[in-house]
RNA sequence: GGCCCGUUCGUCUAUCGGUUAGGACACCAGGUUUUCAACCUGGGAAGAGGGGUUCGACUCCCCUACGGGCUGCCA
Protein backbone atom coordinates (compact mmCIF):
# COMPACT_ATOMS: atom_id res chain seq x y z
CA UNK A 1 0.00 0.00 0.00
CA UNK A 2 1.50 3.48 -1.20
CA UNK A 3 2.31 5.85 1.64
CA UNK A 4 -0.14 8.22 1.89
CA UNK A 5 2.45 11.10 2.41
CA UNK A 6 3.96 10.64 -0.73
CA UNK A 7 0.92 10.28 -2.81
CA UNK A 8 1.12 13.00 -5.32
CA UNK A 9 -1.10 14.10 -7.77
CA UNK A 10 -0.45 13.35 -11.24
CA UNK A 11 1.71 16.09 -12.23
CA UNK A 12 -0.21 18.45 -15.29
CA UNK A 13 1.67 17.74 -18.52
CA UNK A 14 3.27 21.49 -19.21
CA UNK A 15 1.77 24.09 -21.50
CA UNK A 16 3.16 27.43 -22.08
CA UNK A 17 2.31 30.28 -24.94
CA UNK A 18 3.49 32.87 -26.15
CA UNK A 19 0.72 35.74 -26.35
CA UNK A 20 2.17 38.99 -28.46
CA UNK A 21 -0.01 41.68 -30.11
CA UNK A 22 0.28 42.11 -33.43
CA UNK A 23 1.01 45.90 -33.51
CA UNK A 24 4.64 46.07 -35.17
CA UNK A 25 7.16 43.73 -35.72
CA UNK A 26 8.40 40.81 -32.74
CA UNK A 27 10.67 42.60 -30.71
CA UNK A 28 13.67 40.87 -29.75
CA UNK A 29 12.83 41.17 -26.43
CA UNK A 30 9.44 39.32 -27.01
CA UNK A 31 11.34 36.28 -28.76
CA UNK A 32 13.24 35.49 -26.32
CA UNK A 33 10.15 35.52 -24.53
CA UNK A 34 8.48 32.89 -26.49
CA UNK A 35 11.90 31.22 -26.72
CA UNK A 36 11.82 30.37 -22.72
CA UNK A 37 8.47 29.05 -23.11
CA UNK A 38 9.33 26.65 -25.93
CA UNK A 39 12.37 25.80 -24.28
CA UNK A 40 10.24 24.93 -20.88
CA UNK A 41 7.61 23.20 -23.07
CA UNK A 42 9.75 21.42 -25.01
CA UNK A 43 12.24 20.25 -22.68
CA UNK A 44 9.56 18.56 -20.58
CA UNK A 45 7.55 17.49 -23.19
CA UNK A 46 5.16 19.77 -22.70
CA UNK A 47 2.95 21.66 -25.56
CA UNK A 48 4.38 25.32 -26.44
CA UNK A 49 1.13 27.12 -27.75
CA UNK A 50 0.33 30.46 -29.51
CA UNK A 51 -2.43 33.45 -29.27
CA UNK A 52 -2.41 36.49 -30.71
CA UNK A 53 -3.85 39.61 -28.37
CA UNK A 54 -5.59 41.04 -31.07
CA UNK A 55 -8.48 42.96 -29.04
CA UNK A 56 -7.51 46.18 -29.66
CA UNK A 57 -8.65 46.70 -33.33
CA UNK A 58 -7.38 50.28 -33.90
CA UNK A 59 -4.02 48.84 -33.73
CA UNK A 60 -4.15 45.25 -34.57
CA UNK A 61 -3.19 44.40 -37.87
CA UNK A 62 -2.78 40.73 -39.97
CA UNK A 63 0.90 42.38 -41.66
CA UNK A 64 1.69 42.53 -37.95
CA UNK A 65 0.89 38.77 -37.25
CA UNK A 66 2.23 37.87 -40.33
CA UNK A 67 5.67 39.68 -39.16
CA UNK A 68 5.60 37.54 -35.73
CA UNK A 69 5.10 34.08 -37.32
CA UNK A 70 8.01 34.60 -39.39
CA UNK A 71 10.60 36.45 -36.98
CA UNK A 72 9.27 32.95 -34.61
CA UNK A 73 9.86 30.64 -37.55
CA UNK A 74 12.90 31.90 -38.41
CA UNK A 75 14.04 31.96 -34.71
CA UNK A 76 13.43 27.93 -35.51
CA UNK A 77 10.55 28.37 -32.31
CA UNK A 78 7.66 25.95 -33.75
CA UNK A 79 4.10 26.38 -31.96
CA UNK A 80 1.79 23.22 -31.10
CA UNK A 81 -1.71 23.34 -33.19
CA UNK A 82 -3.17 26.36 -34.15
CA UNK A 83 -2.65 30.21 -33.52
CA UNK A 84 -5.31 31.62 -31.47
CA UNK A 85 -6.85 34.31 -32.15
CA UNK A 86 -8.20 36.52 -28.94
CA UNK A 87 -10.47 38.72 -30.91
CA UNK A 88 -12.17 35.57 -31.98
CA UNK A 89 -12.75 34.66 -28.37
CA UNK A 90 -15.15 37.71 -27.69
CA UNK A 91 -18.00 36.09 -26.97
CA UNK A 92 -16.47 33.63 -24.52
CA UNK A 93 -14.46 36.66 -23.16
CA UNK A 94 -18.09 38.33 -22.49
CA UNK A 95 -19.55 35.08 -21.47
CA UNK A 96 -17.57 34.84 -18.32
CA UNK A 97 -17.54 38.52 -17.54
CA UNK A 98 -21.05 37.76 -17.34
CA UNK A 99 -20.63 34.58 -15.34
CA UNK A 100 -18.50 36.73 -12.52
CA UNK A 101 -21.45 39.45 -12.58
CA UNK A 102 -23.87 36.24 -11.55
CA UNK A 103 -21.06 35.38 -9.46
CA UNK A 104 -21.63 38.55 -7.24
CA UNK A 105 -17.29 38.92 -7.99
CA UNK A 106 -18.13 41.59 -10.77
CA UNK A 107 -20.74 44.08 -11.08
CA UNK A 108 -22.13 46.41 -13.84
CA UNK A 109 -20.75 49.87 -13.84
CA UNK A 110 -22.68 52.71 -15.39
CA UNK A 111 -20.86 55.35 -15.02
CA UNK A 112 -19.69 57.00 -18.44
CA UNK A 113 -16.26 57.68 -19.72
CA UNK A 114 -16.75 61.31 -20.01
CA UNK A 115 -18.09 61.11 -16.35
CA UNK A 116 -14.47 59.44 -15.70
CA UNK A 117 -12.58 61.27 -17.41
CA UNK A 118 -14.09 64.45 -15.93
CA UNK A 119 -13.41 63.10 -12.51
CA UNK A 120 -9.64 62.26 -13.44
CA UNK A 121 -9.31 65.68 -14.68
CA UNK A 122 -10.77 67.35 -11.35
CA UNK A 123 -8.72 65.51 -8.88
CA UNK A 124 -5.41 65.82 -10.54
CA UNK A 125 -6.40 69.64 -11.10
CA UNK A 126 -6.74 69.49 -7.33
CA UNK A 127 -3.12 68.22 -7.02
CA UNK A 128 -4.60 64.57 -6.26
CA UNK A 129 -4.08 61.73 -7.61
CA UNK A 130 -6.84 59.96 -9.72
CA UNK A 131 -7.88 57.12 -7.99
CA UNK A 132 -11.74 56.41 -9.35
CA UNK A 133 -14.02 54.22 -7.55
CA UNK A 134 -16.95 53.36 -9.07
CA UNK A 135 -20.79 54.37 -7.65
CA UNK A 136 -22.16 51.10 -9.11
CA UNK A 137 -19.97 48.50 -6.90
CA UNK A 138 -22.85 48.63 -4.10
CA UNK A 139 -25.50 49.88 -5.77
CA UNK A 140 -28.63 47.84 -5.78
CA UNK A 141 -29.35 45.84 -9.17
CA UNK A 142 -32.84 47.23 -9.67
CA UNK A 143 -31.18 50.64 -9.37
CA UNK A 144 -29.52 49.87 -12.32
CA UNK A 145 -30.51 51.86 -15.72
CA UNK A 146 -31.09 50.27 -18.79
CA UNK A 147 -28.18 51.68 -20.53
CA UNK A 148 -24.65 50.70 -21.79
CA UNK A 149 -22.70 49.45 -18.90
CA UNK A 150 -19.16 48.20 -18.73
CA UNK A 151 -18.51 45.66 -15.77
CA UNK A 152 -15.79 45.99 -13.39
CA UNK A 153 -14.18 43.57 -10.90
CA UNK A 154 -15.20 43.77 -7.65
CA UNK A 155 -11.99 43.90 -5.64
CA UNK A 156 -11.04 42.45 -2.79
CA UNK A 157 -10.43 45.58 -0.44
CA UNK A 158 -8.97 43.89 2.23
CA UNK A 159 -6.18 41.63 2.95
CA UNK A 160 -3.14 40.50 0.42
CA UNK A 161 -3.04 38.54 -2.55
CA UNK A 162 0.00 36.84 -2.91
CA UNK A 163 1.74 35.90 -6.14
CA UNK A 164 4.13 32.97 -6.04
CA UNK A 165 6.62 34.26 -9.03
CA UNK A 166 9.03 31.38 -10.45
CA UNK A 167 11.52 33.82 -11.06
CA UNK A 168 10.87 36.65 -8.72
CA UNK A 169 9.71 35.16 -5.78
CA UNK A 170 6.95 35.57 -3.22
CA UNK A 171 5.18 39.12 -4.16
CA UNK A 172 2.74 40.34 -1.56
CA UNK A 173 -0.25 42.87 -2.93
CA UNK A 174 -2.18 44.68 -0.78
CA UNK A 175 -5.73 44.32 -1.97
CA UNK A 176 -6.34 47.71 -1.33
CA UNK A 177 -4.20 48.88 -3.92
CA UNK A 178 -6.35 46.51 -6.34
CA UNK A 179 -9.02 48.70 -8.29
CA UNK A 180 -12.29 47.44 -9.48
CA UNK A 181 -10.88 46.97 -13.28
CA UNK A 182 -12.93 46.77 -16.36
CA UNK A 183 -12.81 43.51 -17.65
CA UNK A 184 -15.50 44.48 -20.46
CA UNK A 185 -15.84 47.59 -22.27
CA UNK A 186 -19.16 49.13 -22.49
CA UNK A 187 -19.11 47.78 -26.36
CA UNK A 188 -19.48 44.42 -25.10
CA UNK A 189 -15.12 43.16 -26.07
CA UNK A 190 -12.93 42.63 -23.45
CA UNK A 191 -9.89 44.06 -21.72
CA UNK A 192 -6.53 42.49 -21.99
CA UNK A 193 -6.97 41.71 -18.55
CA UNK A 194 -9.96 39.40 -18.89
CA UNK A 195 -9.23 37.49 -22.17
CA UNK A 196 -5.44 36.40 -20.92
CA UNK A 197 -7.35 34.93 -17.84
CA UNK A 198 -9.65 33.64 -19.93
CA UNK A 199 -7.79 31.85 -22.82
CA UNK A 200 -5.10 31.41 -20.75
CA UNK A 201 -7.35 28.77 -18.73
CA UNK A 202 -9.59 27.62 -21.77
CA UNK A 203 -6.27 26.54 -23.54
CA UNK A 204 -5.00 24.72 -20.70
CA UNK A 205 -2.08 26.83 -19.68
CA UNK A 206 -0.28 25.60 -16.79
CA UNK A 207 3.06 27.86 -16.85
CA UNK A 208 2.95 31.79 -17.66
CA UNK A 209 6.58 32.85 -18.32
CA UNK A 210 6.35 36.51 -19.70
CA UNK A 211 8.04 39.91 -19.28
CA UNK A 212 7.91 41.59 -15.60
CA UNK A 213 5.85 44.16 -16.77
CA UNK A 214 3.28 42.33 -16.30
CA UNK A 215 4.30 41.64 -12.37
CA UNK A 216 2.00 43.79 -11.41
CA UNK A 217 -0.92 42.56 -13.73
CA UNK A 218 -0.39 39.34 -12.54
CA UNK A 219 -2.17 40.51 -9.32
CA UNK A 220 -5.53 41.59 -10.64
CA UNK A 221 -5.18 38.58 -13.15
CA UNK A 222 -5.16 36.21 -10.00
CA UNK A 223 -8.21 37.98 -8.82
CA UNK A 224 -10.19 36.75 -11.97
CA UNK A 225 -8.83 33.26 -11.44
CA UNK A 226 -10.44 33.83 -8.33
CA UNK A 227 -13.40 35.12 -9.41
CA UNK A 228 -13.72 32.23 -11.71
CA UNK A 229 -12.43 29.04 -9.08
CA UNK A 230 -10.07 28.60 -11.35
CA UNK A 231 -6.55 27.08 -10.59
CA UNK A 232 -3.83 29.75 -10.95
CA UNK A 233 -0.71 28.59 -13.24
CA UNK A 234 2.55 29.02 -12.31
CA UNK A 235 3.75 32.55 -12.57
CA UNK A 236 7.28 33.34 -13.88
CA UNK A 237 7.98 37.05 -14.40
CA UNK A 238 11.42 37.74 -16.48
CA UNK A 239 13.65 40.66 -17.09
CA UNK A 240 13.17 42.92 -20.23
CA UNK A 241 15.91 43.29 -21.88
CA UNK A 242 18.35 46.27 -22.25
CA UNK A 243 20.20 48.71 -24.79
CA UNK A 244 23.81 48.82 -23.74
CA UNK A 245 23.60 51.72 -21.97
CA UNK A 246 20.89 50.28 -19.70
CA UNK A 247 18.12 51.75 -20.76
CA UNK A 248 14.87 49.99 -21.99
CA UNK A 249 15.78 48.97 -25.32
CA UNK A 250 14.10 51.17 -28.32
CA UNK A 251 14.77 51.70 -31.53
CA UNK A 252 17.74 54.30 -30.96
CA UNK A 253 19.75 51.32 -29.95
CA UNK A 254 19.59 49.48 -33.64
CA UNK A 255 18.08 46.77 -34.03
CA UNK A 256 15.24 45.66 -31.98
CA UNK A 257 13.02 43.73 -34.31
CA UNK A 258 14.27 40.05 -34.47
CA UNK A 259 13.45 39.91 -38.60
CA UNK A 260 16.46 42.81 -38.35
CA UNK A 261 18.64 40.27 -36.70
CA UNK A 262 18.58 38.19 -39.68
CA UNK A 263 18.69 41.15 -42.33
CA UNK A 264 22.03 41.60 -40.28
CA UNK A 265 22.77 37.76 -40.92
CA UNK A 266 23.30 36.46 -38.04
CA UNK A 267 22.11 32.64 -37.86
CA UNK A 268 19.56 31.40 -35.92
CA UNK A 269 21.23 28.68 -34.17
CA UNK A 270 23.86 31.39 -32.70
CA UNK A 271 21.17 33.84 -31.95
CA UNK A 272 18.76 31.30 -29.76
CA UNK A 273 22.05 30.33 -28.02
CA UNK A 274 23.10 33.93 -27.58
CA UNK A 275 19.17 35.03 -26.04
CA UNK A 276 19.01 31.79 -24.13
CA UNK A 277 21.98 32.87 -22.53
CA UNK A 278 20.96 36.55 -21.83
CA UNK A 279 19.43 36.41 -18.15
CA UNK A 280 19.73 32.94 -17.90
CA UNK A 281 22.36 30.60 -16.92
CA UNK A 282 23.49 27.17 -16.84
CA UNK A 283 26.52 27.08 -14.70
CA UNK A 284 29.60 28.16 -17.23
CA UNK A 285 27.75 26.52 -19.99
CA UNK A 286 27.89 28.90 -22.93
CA UNK A 287 27.98 27.54 -26.29
CA UNK A 288 25.40 25.14 -26.63
CA UNK A 289 22.39 23.55 -28.68
CA UNK A 290 18.98 23.69 -28.40
CA UNK A 291 18.61 20.68 -27.63
CA UNK A 292 21.18 21.10 -24.53
CA UNK A 293 18.98 23.97 -23.65
CA UNK A 294 15.91 22.18 -23.22
CA UNK A 295 17.10 19.57 -21.23
CA UNK A 296 19.00 22.69 -18.78
CA UNK A 297 16.65 25.19 -18.73
CA UNK A 298 14.78 25.90 -15.57
CA UNK A 299 12.80 28.53 -14.45
CA UNK A 300 15.09 28.79 -11.27
CA UNK A 301 18.24 29.48 -13.93
CA UNK A 302 16.67 33.01 -14.53
CA UNK A 303 18.12 36.15 -13.29
CA UNK A 304 15.71 38.97 -11.59
CA UNK A 305 17.98 41.88 -13.09
CA UNK A 306 17.28 43.21 -16.93
CA UNK A 307 20.77 42.48 -19.13
CA UNK A 308 21.86 44.34 -22.00
CA UNK A 309 22.12 43.46 -25.17
CA UNK A 310 26.14 43.00 -26.11
CA UNK A 311 26.49 43.05 -29.93
CA UNK A 312 30.20 41.43 -29.64
CA UNK A 313 29.62 38.12 -27.86
CA UNK A 314 26.30 37.41 -29.56
CA UNK A 315 28.77 37.32 -32.70
CA UNK A 316 31.23 35.26 -30.91
CA UNK A 317 28.68 33.07 -30.14
CA UNK A 318 27.45 33.31 -34.10
CA UNK A 319 30.61 32.37 -34.63
CA UNK A 320 30.95 29.16 -33.18
CA UNK A 321 27.59 27.96 -34.64
CA UNK A 322 28.88 28.92 -37.79
CA UNK A 323 31.89 26.86 -37.49
CA UNK A 324 29.93 23.66 -36.16
CA UNK A 325 27.05 24.07 -38.42
CA UNK A 326 26.16 21.55 -41.11
CA UNK A 327 27.52 22.62 -44.89
CA UNK A 328 23.55 22.12 -46.48
CA UNK A 329 21.75 23.52 -43.74
CA UNK A 330 24.59 26.27 -43.47
CA UNK A 331 23.74 26.75 -46.94
CA UNK A 332 20.20 26.93 -47.07
CA UNK A 333 20.21 29.57 -44.42
CA UNK A 334 22.72 32.19 -46.30
CA UNK A 335 20.27 31.67 -48.75
CA UNK A 336 17.09 32.92 -46.95
CA UNK A 337 19.50 35.47 -45.51
CA UNK A 338 20.19 36.47 -49.27
CA UNK A 339 16.33 36.78 -49.09
CA UNK A 340 15.63 38.47 -46.59
CA UNK A 341 18.23 41.45 -46.77
CA UNK A 342 17.33 41.89 -50.55
CA UNK A 343 20.50 40.48 -51.95
CA UNK A 344 20.61 38.86 -55.46
CA UNK A 345 20.71 34.93 -54.58
CA UNK A 346 23.30 33.17 -55.67
CA UNK A 347 24.14 31.46 -59.42
CA UNK A 348 23.86 27.82 -59.80
CA UNK A 349 27.63 28.21 -60.32
CA UNK A 350 28.16 30.20 -57.05
CA UNK A 351 26.93 27.99 -55.20
CA UNK A 352 28.51 25.15 -56.10
CA UNK A 353 32.37 26.97 -55.33
CA UNK A 354 30.37 27.86 -51.99
CA UNK A 355 29.27 24.76 -51.41
CA UNK A 356 32.88 22.98 -52.43
CA UNK A 357 34.87 26.03 -50.46
CA UNK A 358 32.36 26.11 -46.85
CA UNK A 359 34.68 23.92 -45.36
CA UNK A 360 37.71 26.62 -45.42
CA UNK A 361 34.88 29.42 -44.66
CA UNK A 362 32.59 29.00 -42.10
CA UNK A 363 34.69 28.57 -39.16
CA UNK A 364 36.36 31.85 -40.20
CA UNK A 365 32.72 34.07 -39.98
CA UNK A 366 30.43 34.92 -37.41
CA UNK A 367 27.67 36.32 -39.58
CA UNK A 368 26.77 35.58 -43.28
CA UNK A 369 27.60 38.80 -44.84
CA UNK A 370 31.75 38.06 -42.90
CA UNK A 371 31.01 34.44 -44.72
CA UNK A 372 30.38 36.12 -48.01
CA UNK A 373 32.83 38.82 -47.97
CA UNK A 374 35.39 35.42 -47.40
CA UNK A 375 34.17 33.54 -50.19
CA UNK A 376 34.73 36.41 -52.48
CA UNK A 377 37.00 34.40 -54.20
CA UNK A 378 34.98 31.42 -54.87
CA UNK A 379 31.59 33.98 -55.99
CA UNK A 380 33.27 36.36 -58.55
CA UNK A 381 34.22 36.01 -62.26
CA UNK A 382 36.55 37.59 -64.16
CA UNK A 383 38.06 40.44 -64.29
CA UNK A 384 38.63 39.86 -60.38
CA UNK A 385 38.10 43.62 -58.93
CA UNK A 386 41.30 44.62 -56.79
CA UNK A 387 40.98 46.61 -53.58
CA UNK A 388 43.99 48.82 -52.89
CA UNK A 389 46.02 46.64 -50.68
CA UNK A 390 45.25 43.96 -53.32
CA UNK A 391 47.11 46.24 -56.19
CA UNK A 392 49.86 47.10 -53.98
CA UNK A 393 50.66 43.58 -53.34
CA UNK A 394 50.79 43.54 -57.17
CA UNK A 395 54.02 44.86 -57.82
CA UNK A 396 56.63 44.34 -60.70
CA UNK A 397 58.58 41.36 -58.75
CA UNK A 398 55.12 39.47 -57.18
CA UNK A 399 53.95 39.84 -61.14
CA UNK A 400 56.56 37.74 -62.30
CA UNK A 401 56.32 35.48 -59.58
CA UNK A 402 52.95 34.61 -60.81
CA UNK A 403 54.01 34.37 -63.98
CA UNK A 404 56.85 31.63 -62.92
CA UNK A 405 54.37 29.23 -61.00
CA UNK A 406 51.67 29.59 -64.11
CA UNK A 407 53.44 27.25 -66.02
CA UNK A 408 54.23 25.23 -63.22
CA UNK A 409 50.72 24.96 -61.91
CA UNK A 410 49.50 23.46 -65.55
CA UNK A 411 51.18 19.83 -64.76
CA UNK A 412 50.88 19.92 -60.83
CA UNK A 413 49.01 17.56 -58.99
CA UNK A 414 45.88 19.54 -58.04
CA UNK A 415 46.02 18.18 -53.98
CA UNK A 416 47.07 20.21 -51.35
CA UNK A 417 50.07 18.45 -51.17
CA UNK A 418 50.80 18.81 -55.23
CA UNK A 419 50.53 22.52 -54.66
CA UNK A 420 52.69 23.15 -51.46
CA UNK A 421 55.43 21.14 -53.18
CA UNK A 422 55.36 23.91 -56.17
CA UNK A 423 54.56 26.81 -54.02
CA UNK A 424 57.13 26.23 -51.05
CA UNK A 425 59.87 25.21 -54.18
CA UNK A 426 59.08 28.68 -55.86
CA UNK A 427 59.97 30.65 -52.65
CA UNK A 428 62.82 28.73 -51.55
CA UNK A 429 64.13 28.97 -55.23
CA UNK A 430 63.93 32.67 -54.50
CA UNK A 431 65.17 33.14 -50.97
CA UNK A 432 61.70 34.58 -49.87
CA UNK A 433 59.31 33.41 -46.45
CA UNK A 434 56.02 31.89 -47.94
CA UNK A 435 53.93 34.68 -46.75
CA UNK A 436 55.98 37.18 -49.53
CA UNK A 437 54.84 34.44 -51.97
CA UNK A 438 50.78 34.27 -50.39
CA UNK A 439 50.58 37.79 -50.60
CA UNK A 440 50.30 38.23 -54.42
CA UNK A 441 48.29 34.79 -54.63
CA UNK A 442 45.68 36.20 -52.62
CA UNK A 443 45.46 39.75 -54.40
CA UNK A 444 45.24 37.14 -57.87
CA UNK A 445 42.88 35.09 -56.64
CA UNK A 446 40.35 37.28 -54.46
CA UNK A 447 41.02 40.50 -54.98
CA UNK A 448 41.96 41.09 -51.73
CA UNK A 449 44.69 40.31 -49.17
CA UNK A 450 42.26 38.72 -46.37
CA UNK A 451 41.16 35.47 -47.67
CA UNK A 452 41.20 31.64 -46.86
CA UNK A 453 44.22 29.95 -47.07
CA UNK A 454 45.47 30.43 -50.58
CA UNK A 455 45.96 26.14 -51.14
CA UNK A 456 41.98 26.37 -50.30
CA UNK A 457 41.17 28.92 -52.63
CA UNK A 458 43.17 27.14 -55.81
CA UNK A 459 41.41 23.85 -54.82
CA UNK A 460 38.17 25.24 -54.52
CA UNK A 461 38.27 27.46 -57.76
CA UNK A 462 40.08 24.83 -60.08
CA UNK A 463 42.92 25.27 -62.24
CA UNK A 464 41.66 26.76 -64.65
CA UNK A 465 40.51 29.27 -62.99
CA UNK A 466 43.19 29.38 -61.27
CA UNK A 467 45.76 29.89 -63.83
CA UNK A 468 43.36 32.59 -65.58
CA UNK A 469 43.60 34.72 -62.28
CA UNK A 470 47.32 34.63 -62.25
CA UNK A 471 47.47 35.68 -65.85
CA UNK A 472 45.31 38.38 -65.38
CA UNK A 473 46.60 39.67 -62.50
CA UNK A 474 50.61 39.16 -63.94
CA UNK A 475 50.10 41.10 -67.29
C1' G B 1 2.37 60.86 -6.00
C1' G B 2 1.24 55.44 -4.58
C1' C B 3 2.60 50.39 -5.15
C1' C B 4 5.89 46.56 -7.13
C1' C B 5 10.69 44.59 -9.03
C1' G B 6 15.87 44.90 -9.60
C1' U B 7 21.56 46.25 -8.36
C1' U B 8 28.62 40.76 -8.50
C1' C B 9 34.50 42.63 -13.39
C1' G B 10 32.95 47.40 -19.20
C1' U B 11 29.01 43.29 -20.65
C1' C B 12 26.45 38.26 -19.78
C1' U B 13 26.85 35.51 -15.49
C1' A B 14 28.59 31.45 -11.29
C1' U B 15 28.19 31.59 -6.01
C1' C B 16 22.45 29.48 -3.07
C1' G B 17 26.64 31.97 5.24
C1' G B 18 32.93 30.09 5.25
C1' U B 19 36.04 30.37 -2.25
C1' U B 20 42.80 33.64 -3.37
C1' A B 21 34.70 35.71 -5.54
C1' G B 22 34.91 31.25 -10.88
C1' G B 23 33.74 31.25 -16.30
C1' A B 24 32.53 33.68 -21.02
C1' C B 25 32.60 38.14 -24.28
C1' A B 26 35.39 42.52 -24.75
C1' C B 27 40.19 44.77 -23.75
C1' C B 28 45.80 44.65 -23.11
C1' A B 29 50.54 41.83 -23.70
C1' G B 30 53.07 37.68 -25.70
C1' G B 31 53.07 33.15 -28.80
C1' U B 32 51.69 30.43 -33.29
C1' U B 33 50.64 31.43 -38.37
C1' U B 34 50.12 32.07 -45.04
C1' U B 35 46.86 37.50 -44.68
C1' C B 36 42.20 37.80 -41.95
C1' A B 37 39.76 34.88 -38.61
C1' A B 38 40.79 31.08 -35.37
C1' C B 39 43.93 29.06 -31.65
C1' C B 40 47.49 29.00 -27.16
C1' U B 41 49.64 31.61 -22.75
C1' G B 42 49.48 35.58 -19.45
C1' G B 43 47.28 40.26 -17.49
C1' G B 44 44.15 44.15 -15.60
C1' A B 45 38.95 44.09 -14.14
C1' A B 46 33.36 43.20 -9.62
C1' G B 47 29.80 42.36 -4.79
C1' A B 48 25.96 50.53 -5.58
C1' G B 49 26.42 53.20 -0.48
C1' G B 50 25.21 52.88 4.75
C1' G B 51 23.40 50.30 8.89
C1' G B 52 22.24 45.75 11.23
C1' U B 53 21.86 39.87 12.23
C1' U B 54 25.96 36.27 12.73
C1' C B 55 31.91 33.38 15.13
C1' G B 56 31.64 34.59 9.86
C1' A B 57 28.19 37.95 4.93
C1' C B 58 28.05 38.91 -2.25
C1' U B 59 24.60 35.59 0.10
C1' C B 60 19.63 37.14 5.46
C1' C B 61 17.04 42.03 7.31
C1' C B 62 16.45 47.58 7.12
C1' C B 63 17.48 52.46 4.98
C1' U B 64 19.39 55.44 0.95
C1' A B 65 20.83 56.04 -4.13
C1' C B 66 20.21 54.56 -8.98
C1' G B 67 17.52 51.74 -12.83
C1' G B 68 12.92 49.52 -14.42
C1' G B 69 7.66 48.43 -14.22
C1' C B 70 2.44 49.11 -12.97
C1' U B 71 -1.02 52.71 -11.64
C1' G B 72 -6.37 53.11 -18.97
C1' C B 73 -13.33 51.12 -21.18
C1' C B 74 -3.95 49.79 -24.26
C1' A B 75 -1.80 45.13 -24.47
Amino acid sequence: MADPQSARPPARPVVTRFAPSPTGYLHIGGGRTALFNWLYARGRGGRFLLRIEDTDRERSTPEATAAILRGLTWLGLDWDGEVVSQFERRDRHAEVALAMVARGTAYKCFSTQEEIAAFRAAEEAAGRYPVFRSPWRDAEPATHPDAPFAIRMRAPQTGETVIDDAVQGRVVIRNETLDDMIVLRSDGTPTYMLAVVVDDHDMGVTHVIRGDDHLNNAGRQQMVYDAMGWEVPVWAHIPLIHGPDGKKLSKRHGAVGVEEYQALGYPAAGMRNYLTRLGWAHGDAEVFTSEEAMGWFDLSGIGRAPARLDFKKLENICGHHMASADDAALLHELTAYLAASGQPSLTEGQRTRLKAGLYALKDRAKTFPELLEKARFALIERPVGMDATAQAALDAVSRGILKALTPQLRDAHWTRDGLEAILMAEASSRGLGFGKLAAPLRAALAGRTATPSVYDMMLVIGREETIARLDEASD
